[in-house]
DNA sequence: TTGTCTGGCGAACGTTCGTTCGCTATACTT
DNA sequence: AAGTATAGCGAACGAACGTTCGCCAGACAA
């Protein structure tokens, strides 16, 4: 059994425990039968970057639950070259939402934004605010209903476009409160 | 100092240390002076599905790091009305990768699957694999290079299709190898 | 006012923690 | 063959852990 192996299973006990396993629970998971053998291990380990501790000697993850690797570019036109070379490793969650607690989710109906890559089914990542730049996707409640759209200005007045040809701009007669930015898409094929 | 200001003080320390907090830890964050009060308080947060506590005492969080609100539908066509209630919550990676160890990010150049809602600069999850379902978007090797395009099959052989009327489709005529499956897309603005 | 309930306090308890020690077996070098 | 380094073992250690106890002050109801 390698080292790479055992930290494996480590992390599997930090994604399903939502924490790090302790020397005596990582006996059980890597068939070691003394805390000193996990001593070494964990000395290794984390010699080599694969795990760090903390002040009390508990160990931590060096990335985070929910790391990817990110490959490389994929040239959607023309096939191109997406070398095997791991560039870095990113966090979906973090790199997605900035503001947790003032960002939510809204599962998108109707094909208003396809022409932005926005179609049924995706999620939306939303950012409450109550102002946005021109150009930016709104979620916004206007004469009464909600949409989702580009925030677009005419003559010092906001109105909102679609990105579909087949739906015309709203502008609003009654009323019109931004509510959220859109700030990401996430799709996932099942 | 409300039970739940003290859930979020303890979430924080999590999402910062990526381990709960020992008792001594919550007495300093949330100034409390005897590990008895943070037994109670934990006990009223457990009690209210706030925390959890495992086998030997030590706390988890209930919700893992990442999780975020689902809020509701927001209709892209005509505006509807998109409740503020919370529908649930959900950890974004969790979500998005099922295999996290043959799972991947390319990140995607040009425009030949921008009918398919995929455009430039998306990031798609990627999982290895070497097939795929007819109609599944792949990242293959055709003929020297590597494309992501829509699998088709006609009269038994496979061959690529673009979801972009200005692209023709691919039929491989000296190699094709699927490398992976696309499971999800990703996009962030900035 | 009196009784009851709750949240917080300081002190003490037994358990589990990471760590260290002496030892053995194996692999590799000289 | 002899010497060195490494991984693993069982046992022991002090420190930190969650828990429990008796007590007190404030809030609220009877």
């Amino acid at each position: 059994m390698t080292d790479i192996t055992n930290r494996r299973k480590i992390l599997d006990f930090y994604r399903s425990h939502y924490r790090m396993p302790s020397y005596a629970e990582i006996m059980d998971i890597t068939g070691l039968r003394s805390k000193d053998s996990v001593f070494k291990l964990v000395g290794r380990l984390s010699r080599d970057g694969y795990l760090r501790k903390d002040r009390r000697g508990r160990i931590l993850p060096t990335s985070v639950l929910g790391e990817i690797k990110i490959l490389g570019l994929v040239e959607a036109g023309i096939p191109s070259v997406a070398e095997e070379e791991s560039i870095d490793t990113i966090a979906l969650d973090e790199y997605l939402i900035k503001d947790r607690d003032s960002s939510y989710l809204l599962r998108v109906k109707g094909d208003s934004m396809k022409d932005a890559g926005i179609v049924e089914g995706d999620l939306v990542i939303a950012e409450r605010a109550d102002n946005a730049k021109e150009g930016e996707i709104v979620i916004a409640e206007v004469d009464g209903g909600w949409t989702m759209k580009y925030l677009r200005m005419k003559k010092g007045q906001p109105y909102l476009e679609p990105a579909n040809e087949a739906y015309e701009p709203i502008y609003p007669t009654d009323s019109f409160a931004i509510s959220a930015v859109v700030r990401g898409v996430v799709r996932k094929y099942t």
